[in-house]
RNA sequence: GUGGGGGUGGCAGAGCUAGGUCAAAUGCGCUAGCUUGAGGGGCUAGUGCCUUAGGGCUUCGAGGGUUCAAAUCCCUUCCCCCACACCA
């Protein structure tokens, strides 16, 4: 199996199967491997793309779905005659690669062991990679000798890092065209950040690969003594519920000095250091919680005066040490209030209505639920409750905004007070605590000069709409997920201090980051395989300009200039694009922005398909759970072929799909099963097709026991069963009947029929990407039409079968198509092509398709189904004769005249008035009322012909399993009580 | 919280956009028989419940509705997953 990878991997290389010329325009007379692009170069061209891979790991079975969902459609459009481009490069940008290049270099035994254990290198080797380069020089060789192995038809002569000095220039260009558009600008920005490590934090520089969650606060100041407390609070709206503010008593206070406009702020000593990182804080001095309380506080919006009194519920390490008191809404704080004993002196007051509850909702909870102090752990439930009912149903009653949603009138004071200079914006990490890998608690800092990418102009929204509405989106339902996050972007910070990639050409001491340099580079490759051989500076903006956007003329650029120009126009825009899902959410979303800021609308992109992941016999795959497995050694224990297979095959492109041993043997023995019986069953030359049939004909040789097509039904039934050609045991007909003969024959053609139905049915499938019926239908059903066929007849025709069948698989399997279509030899019934790989996907014939006799055979499976369950009820397995009787006539008509009526009483009415059936008005009604049991089911009424035509081609199967003689018998012929009981289509049994 | 996607048989997973042929494809698992020196593998049949004649009954998160007919349409409700960014 491992071989047969091998072979066809060689030889595809060795001829350049996958490595298309730009545009119709080779004429030299050259190579075989020549010969076989011009081929497809002539064709129109297929240009997709696969998010190239972060080369910090081996890649597991996972990363497999997207790049075999990918290849399974480049070798589709392949075999549609498409000249196909599918490229690979590997994204080097960002910042984990250093920070892992820096761990290994210290020795860190976390990564070594996951480095041993997981990736299965070992510690000699991985203590070698402490340079950065040195690991993408090793993963990326890795993934690549992966990607070959899984027999993907990559172009890997355009393969480039995104650190590749070439490719440096191109996102230059890039950025000059963002700015040049207005895109870019600048301004601060929150960051988790290490006070240790002096540096932003993301979730792969934490304890535990913790992801910091930042959120806004609202840091209201209410003006004390000669400056002011800072309170950090969720729910602004309240302020006008303010009774006091609380403190700590055991905690330390500081007053500190804001650097930035010379005022004094108290905050608790605790939270210093955070706050620092968000507000030039300078320390003035410590006071007591005791001292602070002897003066009273002034609410900024009402200007009451506040008192201070002490809470142990503050937490002097959380927010800012300093709490504003809203006892009608806050259980907390009303709690707060009455463990110090003044719940009636101060005077509740009311800022938010709420249905359900009365003015003071924070008591009303407290009281119902008996908490008993601000220490009880219910307190947090009962606030919790309030604060979501209060959000959502609340109603604003005190202050400008009453009358609005708690909700709406949060957003709307928390920037008024901002703006008027009565609150700070704050922003904490809402899943603190976190330390990083420094050893720092992670905390919020202000990023100042931070560049961005401003996603949030309108006119670019408006564009990226267009191109949305304009391209294909598969999964259908994932369009609903792009249009919001284009109406929900804003700006996105387009740099960082540290990384790997491009330097920001406006500030040289920045990196672009990683989602901002990978927007357009399907773009790059169009022509990286000329650029990469230029020195870096020849690729200037100019030269970019007239290869990407036609500007100017090739007159003074470099001579590779035309070339490159053609290859893009040749090949963008891009076809298709894959990945998994998680990208929708901003690496797609950002290519469809980038590419309409940058490019003219007939360069935007045209599709992009996304996949669910792939589950670990039903888990997800994880370092810590150790259930990865690396590519390479799946391939390695099962061939590339049932891997393929496997990913894509096991749910519908948008769930995960789930990976388990039992599926890749299943469908290892299966294709196996396929390539035996293709050399036993199709190496024989096929009879010739008799021509010119008229369905009648063609009738009679599906059952040729029916001889006589002259004589009437009736007739023609009776001569058929009265015995003669029917029931004589289990060696009836040898010799004798014309139905034996032709049992290949017509097993045969019924696969064929199935066989051509589905060629009809593939390319919509392939187009859909209904990659799991596709490859149901493809694989496990054809086997068991097979095996149906090979148990109905002894030798059967396969050829034209297996001629189809081949090319219909190889996107999926190529390696066995290959190899079963190279043992096929010269074609008969299908064109040839040297690789199944450029052979053309065959196309179904729909006059193979023969609906009459798929349909007999399924009278007879449903007949065989009905004998085996009798005889399992009546617990018989020797049956001594079966007899199967036909439906009257009268039982037809009456079916038909259900199917026209609908309605039992008509129906009834119309069959008494009718001279056939009324002589069985005995039975009428009950048959009727079955009839009538799935009435808008009906159907086509099978004929008493076809039934019997039907029981007549599969009498000898039945006879041989049923090891008796089997008899088909007319109803109206037949004086046995229990043929009464047949149906048009369900015929009446009865065995003794 | 907001937005999106889901809840189907022991498991995975179709079907549900066009209601009926759906006790519900296909695979895995399980059971029995055959094959085999045993095991593995292969083949055949079975796999909601009841039933000595192909039938009946109850099922598709829960509750209600529309319809001659609902896994499929409508309403209510519960639960699960993903994203919310500066991270590849």
């Amino acid at each position: 199996m491992h071989d047969l990878d091998v072979k066809w991997q060689g030889k595809w290389a060795e001829k350049r199967v996958f490595e298309p010329q730009a545009g119709a325009i080779e004429s030299s007379p050259a190579t075989t491997a020549r010969h076989l692009q011009r081929q497809v170069t002539t064709a129109q061209k297929f240009y997709l793309t696969a998010a190239f891979p972060y080369p910090n790991s081996p890649q597991h079975i996972g990363h497999g779905r997207t790049y075999t969902t990918t290849d399974i459609y480049a070798r589709y459009q392949r075999m549609r005659g498409k000249s196909v481009l599918f490229p690979m490069g590997f994204h080097v940008t960002g910042t984990p690669i250093l920070a892992m290049a820096k761990r290994i270099g210290e020795k860190d035994e976390e990564i070594l062991s996951i480095f041993e254990n997981i990736y299965g290198i070992p510690r000699a080797v991985s203590a070698t990679l402490t340079d950065p380069r040195d690991l993408v020089a090793y993963f990326s060789r890795e993934i690549e000798a992966g990607m070959r192995e899984m027999g993907y038809s990559i172009d890997w002569r355009r393969k480039f890092y995104s650190f590749d000095a070439q490719f440096n220039r191109f996102i230059e260009w890039h950025f000059a065209k963002l700015e040049q558009a207005g895109y870019i600008t600048k301004g601060e920005h929150p960051v988790p950040w290490c006070p240790v490590g002096q540096t932003a934090i993301g979730a792969h520089d934490t304890k535990g690969d913790l992801d910091p969650q930042i959120e806004e606060v609202t840091g209201v100041l209410f003006p004390y003594d000669d400056g002011a407390l800072i309170c950090s609070t969720y729910r602004p709206e309240t302020i006008y519920g303010v009774t006091n503010i609380w403190m700590n008593p055991d905690a330390v206070y500081l007053k500190v000095k804001n650097e930035k406009d010379g005022k004094a702020y108290y905050i608790s000593k605790d939270v210093f250091t955070a706050l620092s990182m968000q507000l030039p804080f300078s320390i003035v001095e410590e006071v007591s919680a005791q001292k602070m309380m002897e003066k009273k506080a002034k609410n900024p919006i009402t200007g009451e005066e506040l008192p201070i009194f002490p809470a142990t519920f503050v937490d002097p390490k959380h927010g800012t040490g300093v709490v504003m008191s809203v006892p009608a809404h806050a259980p907390l704080d009303y709690l707060a209030l009455r463990d110090a004993g003044l719940d009636g002196r101060i005077k509740l007051k009311q800022v938010l209505a709420l249905s359900g509850f009365g003015a003071f909702p924070a008591k009303e909870i407290v009281e119902r639920m008996g908490i008993k102090s601000q220490s009880d752990t219910r307190a947090e439930e009962a606030t919790a409750e309030i604060y979501k009912k209060e959000a959502h149903t609340g109603v604003m009653m005190a202050g400008e905004f009453a009358g609005m949603k708690g909700m709406e009138a949060k957003e709307k004071i928390r920037a008024k007070m901002i703006a008027d200079g009565s609150a700070l914006a704050l922003y904490e990490i809402s899943n603190s605590p976190i330390y990083s890998r420094y050893g720092g608690l992670v905390g919020v800092k202000i990023v100042r000069d931070q560049w961005f990418i401003d996603y949030g102009d309108e006119a670019w929204k408006a564009q990226a709409r267009e191109c949305l509405a304009g391209m294909s989106i598969l999964p259908q339902k994932t369009r609903h997920e792009y249009e919001y996050i284009i109406s929900w972007l804003r700006q996105k910070a387009c740099t960082r201090s540290a990384g790997l990639g491009t330097a920001f050409p406006l500030d040289r001491t920045k990196m672009i980051e990683a989602l901002s340099d990978s927007t357009i580079y399907m773009a790059f490759y169009t022509i990286s395989h000329i650029a990469m051989k230029m020195k870096p500076e020849e690729l200037s903006e100019k030269l970019f300009d007239y290869v990407f956007l036609g500007k100017g003329s090739s007159a003074g650029l470099p001579k590779e200039a035309e070339e490159m120009r053609r290859e893009f126009s040749y090949w963008y825009p891009l076809d298709s694009r894959h990945s998994a899902t998680d990208l929708v959410h901003n690496h797609l979303t950002f290519l469809i922005f980038n590419h309409v800021a940058i490019f003219p609308r007939e360069m935007w992109p045209r599709q992009i398909v996304t996949n669910g992941f792939v589950l670990m016999d039903g888990k997800k795959m994880s370092k810590s759970m150790g259930n990865i497995i690396p590519i390479r050694a799946a391939v390695k224990q099962f061939g590339a072929d049932a891997i393929r297979f496997v990913v894509v095959s096991g749910a519908d492109l948008s769930s995960d799909t789930d990976f388990n041993r039992p599926a890749v043997e299943g469908v290892i023995s299966r294709l196996k099963f396929m390539k035996e019986a293709m050399a036993k069953y199709a190496s024989i030359l096929p009879a010739v097709e008799p021509e010119g049939s008229t369905p009648m004909e063609k009738f009679a040789r599906n059952f040729p026991a029916v001889e006589s097509r002259d004589s009437t039904p009736m007739e023609k039934h009776a001569s058929a069963a009265d015995g003669k050609g029917m029931a004589q045991g289990k060696k009836a007909g040898a010799g004798k009947s014309a139905a034996m003969e032709n049992r290949d024959d017509i097993a045969g053609r019924w696969l064929l029929s199935r066989m051509h139905k589905r060629a009809i049915a593939a390319p919509s499938m392939y187009e859909n990407f209904q990659l799991r019926e596709l490859s149901l239908e493809l694989l496990y059903n054809t086997f068991n039409d097979l095996q149906w066929c090979l148990k109905r007849a002894s030798k059967p025709q396969l050829r034209e079968f297996f001629e189809m069948w081949v090319p219909l698989v190889a996107p999926i399997v190529p390696h066995y198509a290959e190899e079963m279509w190279e043992a096929l030899g010269k074609k008969q019934y299908v064109k040839d092509a040297p690789f199944v790989a450029l052979a053309e996907l065959p196309k179904g014939d729909e006059k193979k398709v023969d609906e009459r006799l798929e349909a007999a055979e399924d009278y007879i499976l449903r007949a065989r189904e009905d004998i085996s369950s009798i005889l399992k009820l009546i617990k018989k397995d020797k049956p001594a004769k079966v007899e199967l009787f036909v439906a009257a006539e009268w039982k037809r008509k009456l079916r038909a005249i259900a199917a026209r009526e609908k309605k039992f009483d008509v129906a009834m009415k119309a069959a008494m008035a009718d001279a056939e059936i009324k002589p069985h008005a005995a039975q009428v009604a009950k048959v009727l009322q079955n009839y009538m049991k799935n009435i808008g089911a009906l159907g086509e009424t099978p004929t008493a012909e076809f039934e019997m035509g039907a029981l007549l081609s599969g009498k000898k199967l039945l006879e041989d399993e049923l090891g008796c003689p089997v008899s088909a018998v007319l109803e109206e012929e037949s004086a046995v009580p229990k043929a009464a009981f047949a149906l048009p289509g369900k015929p009446s049994i009865m065995i003794s």
